[in-house]
DNA sequence: CCAATGTCAGGTTGACTGATATGC
DNA sequence: CGCATATCAGTCTACCTGACATTG
């Protein structure tokens, strides 16, 4: 389908940019990331076919599957994968067609709706997590080392974006799921 | 909105993801993969608002702002810019349509189209980037050592993806744009 | 005849905005 | 009352697939 280049097309960008503009690092380093998301994408959807499940959904069950009784509230979901109310609505509706997890009203707060894993969808996540450990999460290239740096550069950036706020006071009690 | 979370959602995720699977690391790098991608296009999309051009528009601008004669054949920019060619089609249809590029017969074949950038969309891309720029193209956090380490384990990936195949045989020829 | 090019129709996904009903 | 929660309708971007006409 698509003609293979022969060099890399961002480091040829880069060379253009530098040439006129600055912060040609952050530039390449930003197109790397654009396609890398692509390649991680493509290649964990692959994996996840054979249950029909894309990323995004994916991630849905795997963080039910770690919450302490398989379900949780859709906001709180939302806050965790950072995604649009609306956003979880709709993969919690997927994912309820798909019969992997189905909607349970809160016992003490009627507001709330919970998600909770069913019994297809909790043996279903294991085996599709074991396809996509062996696709190395879309990462099979880089060793452990690398796939280390990568994340702790790019949680500098997650944490200048907001996403989270330490907090120093204690690490490592209950959050309450 | 959307309340903060007083830990990092990634690193939770890893620590139970690491009780029961391989490939922690591989997790925790894609999981950041993506958030990363959602931050950069979110603030550089802002940065561009003002042209009303969205990252991927503005990347088939400036590719072609880097050609020599500021045109290149569709199908060129599909393979540069890894896209598919009905991505190039539309991105094309509304850049046209915004006034920023026309459309062009090529000269020789006539199977091809050619993307030309008008007075109007070579000047602002001039001020489009000046705004990236001053973004650090989304990546303010970072330095530029970080960037390049960024860049370097990516290129990892996309060579690994198949993304371009380096000709060790010459690296500075022209390429005919 | 086959391959390449670009376009178009139709479908999917995820994400957003804004409005709404309900309950705390 | 204000605020939170979830849903719904409508819109948008980008992507894909498959078909097609045109041309080399």
């Amino acid at each position: 389908m698509r003609r293979p280049l022969t060099f890399d097309p961002i480091d040829e960008a880069g060379r253009q940019w530098s040439q006129r503009w600055d912060h040609v690092e952050a530039m390449r380093a930003a197109t790397s990331i654009m396609r890398a998301q692509q390649i991680v994408l493509a290649r964990v959807d692959e994996a996840l076919r054979p249950w029909e499940l894309t990323f995004a959904r994916y991630e849905v069950l795997v963080l039910l599957y770690f919450s302490r009784q398989g379900r949780l509230p859709l906001g709180k979901m939302g806050d965790r994968l950072m995604l649009h109310q609306a956003s979880i609505t709709n993969l919690v509706d997927r994912l309820e067609q798909q019969g992997y997890l189905r909607r349970r009203p809160h016992p003490t707060d009627r507001r709330t709706t919970l998600a909770e894993l069913t019994e297809q969808g909790r043996s279903i996540i294991e085996a599709a997590t074991k396809a996509v450990v062996e696709a190395r999460v879309g990462l099979s290239e880089l060793d452990a080392d690398d796939s280390d740096h990568l994340y702790r550069i790019l949680t500098k950036l997650r944490l200048g974006a907001g996403d989270f706020e330490p907090d120093r006071s204690r690490s490592d009690r209950h959050r309450g799921d």
